[in-house]
DNA sequence: AATTATTTTTAGCCTTATCTAAAAAAATAT
DNA sequence: ATATTTTTTTAGATAAGGCTAAAAATAATT
């Protein structure tokens, strides 16, 4: 029989509570059992399964045929998780030479990386960033984020200026999409019109005038400049 | 059916190369099923079953009840996964202020991430380091380690000084016991005397004249100084 | 050479984390 | 209010990695 030291959570189930965790945090408090096998790229089945252990920890309230949530330590746990994605994320991208297109992957690896004064070190070492390289908050020990006031760039009105503070989607494509028309973190946008056709918006990037569709619109994240 | 990719090997079959190839080091080339069972503390039959899918993936060269050598495929793992720890022992002491009895279980974790990136610009990052905390050799991109000639204290003659460059036990315990005695890599040691009855030595670390035990002298390398 | 001891392998079982297929419950539509 | 569709759970299988106990092979003694 293995050495079960104070409530150890398996790399699998790490991932499970992250995934409860963000979807989540998306309004509803109840996630559903679908959801989290569409997140994970799982089945239903595996779900339900890992969803028992869960509770059984006491990670998740869990009532049959009524969703999960998590529960203080869960959530706690979750956000453990999504500190250490995040500031390796940092450090990636800081310390290594990463672009913000290839941290995600190994990220994934280096969340589950188990050692207080790592996470506590690289925090210091890091000089306590407060943002991912995608402009994601960096959960507190306790699991707090300061949740900054970003809208969605396709909210604007045209003519206003903005700056981008995040995006919705990380993938890699997405995100090289951005290098290429030199949108960043920090950058500064204007919208000049906005076509009532597709939603296409016309918008001016560090004095450059570029299209961009309607899906990439909503995937930018900014921070109103005062008018 | 999961994905293989370009011959994927998991972190148990990892942990398997790393321990034949650290016991193939010590001379003999045909490592016998007990040794690695007892390296890994695990059980000889669960050892036999690894052995087998390590010969199937041509990682190892096995043939019934005549022990395991590695194949050239397996050293190359093994050795990457080497030197993936030891890039980790020195960036946790550089630059996350750990000291050398506090690394080994964080980098038993960390040399399982999968991300050549990763690893070739850490090692730029930490300006291609040779030796790790303990003073044993960083292998390179191709496997290949650099051995330098040191000894074991205990085999140097009376009045003899040397420097100490490694240590045979990096155990936290032995670590901490020559932190108390203020022995570190590159300390200067001057053997004074040797007691006949239990091989304990008298020794001059930086001024300070100590005494230690045999067992300490055998787990002490040492560079022998010009006479 | 025969016996005993040790080492290694095999056989069978267990746990974790998956899956597919079928059953049950809940939600939606008629 | 029924019937149909969707979601969720259960049942049964599988693969990886581990274990114990027994069998087989090798090594060491008498
Ligand atoms: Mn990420
Ligand atoms: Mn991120
Ligand atoms: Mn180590
Ligand atoms: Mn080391």
């Amino acid at each position: 029989m293995p050495i079960i030291l104070k409530s150890m959570v398996t790399l699998s189930e790490e991932n499970y509570l992250k995934a409860i965790y963000h979807l989540g945090k998306q309004g509803v408090n109840a996630v559903s059992t679908n959801a989290i096998a569409e997140k994970m790229d799982t089945k239903a089945s595996s779900v339900t399964d890992m969803i028992k252990k869960l509770a059984e920890k006491n990670l998740v309230n869990y009532i049959k045929y009524q969703g999960v949530s998590l529960t203080k330590e869960g959530r706690l746990t979750a956000a453990s998780v999504v500190r250490k994605h995040r500031l390796w994320e940092v450090f990636l991208v800081e310390k290594l030479q990463f672009s913000w297109d290839e941290v995600h992957e190994v990220a994934e690896q280096l969340e589950h990386i188990q050692s207080k004064k790592l996470v506590n070190e690289l925090d210091t070492f890091l000089e306590y960033p407060t943002h991912d390289p995608h402009g994601d908050p960096i959960p507190d020990k306790d699991g707090n984020i300061t949740k900054t006031d970003k809208i969605i760039l396709s909210q604007l009105q045209v003519n206003q200026r903005c700056m981008c503070v995040g995006v919705n989607d990380s993938s890699a494509d997405f995100l090289k999409y951005l290098d290429k028309h030199h949108i960043a973190l920090g950058t500064q946008i204007q919208i000049l019109s906005k076509e009532p056709f597709d939603e296409s918006l016309t918008i001016k990037v560090d004095d450059v005038v570029i299209n961009i569709s309607k899906v990439v619109a909503n995937n930018i994240y900014v921070k109103s400049q005062t008018l």
